[in-house]
DNA sequence: TACATAACATAATTATATTATGTCAACCGG
DNA sequence: CCGGTTGACATAATATAATTATGTTATGTA
């Protein structure tokens, strides 16, 4: 039988996956609670135990969506030892990821204004901020890149990927322009090689 | 004595005047509709007049920020031949001007999302990402840069920038990331130059 | 077995944006 | 100069959510 804790964090689940879609079709501020709530086959009072209110919930459901970001774009590939050839690959696949419409939507472009900027850049630490902050250090440390402040082009590289993938998302033919946003996102990274 | 029409606009501007402020301070979502039309002396039925909302009156300031920005940028330069040297002077100059709060906030962060993707796309057209667009398309015709996609390269290059912008009101010391973030900026830009 | 508490459901409340309606002064044609 | 019309607002009523307060039940535990 299902215990109490596993009933907890199923119920927990759901309520993360169909908010997911609805925040994603509407935006948070159109999203509506009583919808995620009926989908979800709960009532708010489970929103306001799990989560503490709508902001808790949009929170909760980026920060899961930074885990699954994370694990695809990790996924074989050890975050120890940094290549420059992984940096590459590392920098493609996201712009794929972070093309998809959820992912743009709730991960890059509202949950800053949502959580607020100092608390969402505290969560992203952890996540997709944190890795390519990483990456950066590590090779700036081994000499193989020039980069003198590691959070701004850290930050500087994440929005250029995340710009190309607006881009991408919005252009007619998403395929060539993913090549090309691939392509441009290289360029700019060996403008950052060391000479 | 003033005419009606230029009470009307008077009224106007000194609402799109105190509303920049709370939007700046609170962001769309905690704004006061009530604490804006307060500090600027009318009621909400004169916001409902001329903006038809609080999202209509979000968009007239953003609207105007942008408009202040394309004065500060374009300044003295004539936007109808762009040099190789505009264009670098151009994104350093406009990383200052996005590194202003209120600027970061309304207009690169709250206002894609307040006013929809497309509309707001549409809004900019006309304004910094239409400069940087018309920066692009002329250079690469003229053979100066490579950029096979004129609409992703001038989204890559100012998401670039805002999100250095971002990164320099971040830091500690803020001149010196603003030095940073501008030599990050040509290196890429660099990286864009034919062969 | 009794008690405490987590995990929700239900109902009341509140906070704001919006809408509907009203008013007054400025313009406009005759 | 004057009657009507309308633009430019003010005021008051409404509505839509989110939030809060309170209640209920079942599970874990001493």
């Amino acid at each position: 039988m299902a215990s109490k804790a596993e009933k907890s964090a199923e119920t927990r689940r759901t309520i993360i996956e169909v908010a997911r879609e609805v925040f994603a079709r509407d935006g948070f501020a159109d999203a509506s609670l009583a919808e995620i709530v009926a989908r979800a086959q709960v009532t708010t009072g489970a929103v306001y135990h799990h989560f503490g209110g709508k902001k808790g919930l949009f929170i909760a459901v980026a920060e899961h969506l930074e885990q699954v970001i994370l694990g695809e774009v990790v996924g074989n590939a050890s975050p120890s030892a940094v290549t420059w050839e992984a940096l590459e690959a590392g920098v493609a696949n996201t712009l794929e990821i972070c093309a998809r419409p959820d992912i743009q939507r709730i991960v890059f472009r509202e949950a800053p204004t949502v959580a607020g900027p100092t608390e969402w850049r505290e969560i992203e630490m952890r996540y997709a901020f944190g890795l390519m902050r990483g990456a950066v250090v590590q090779l700036a440390e081994r000499g193989a890149i020039d980069a003198p402040n590691a959070d701004l082009t850290a930050q500087i590289l994440l929005g250029a990927i995340v710009e190309a993938a607006h881009g991408v998302a919005l252009a007619r033919d998403k395929a060539a322009a993913l090549r090309q946003g691939q392509a441009t996102g290289r360029k700019m990274l060996r403008a950052l090689k060391s000479p």
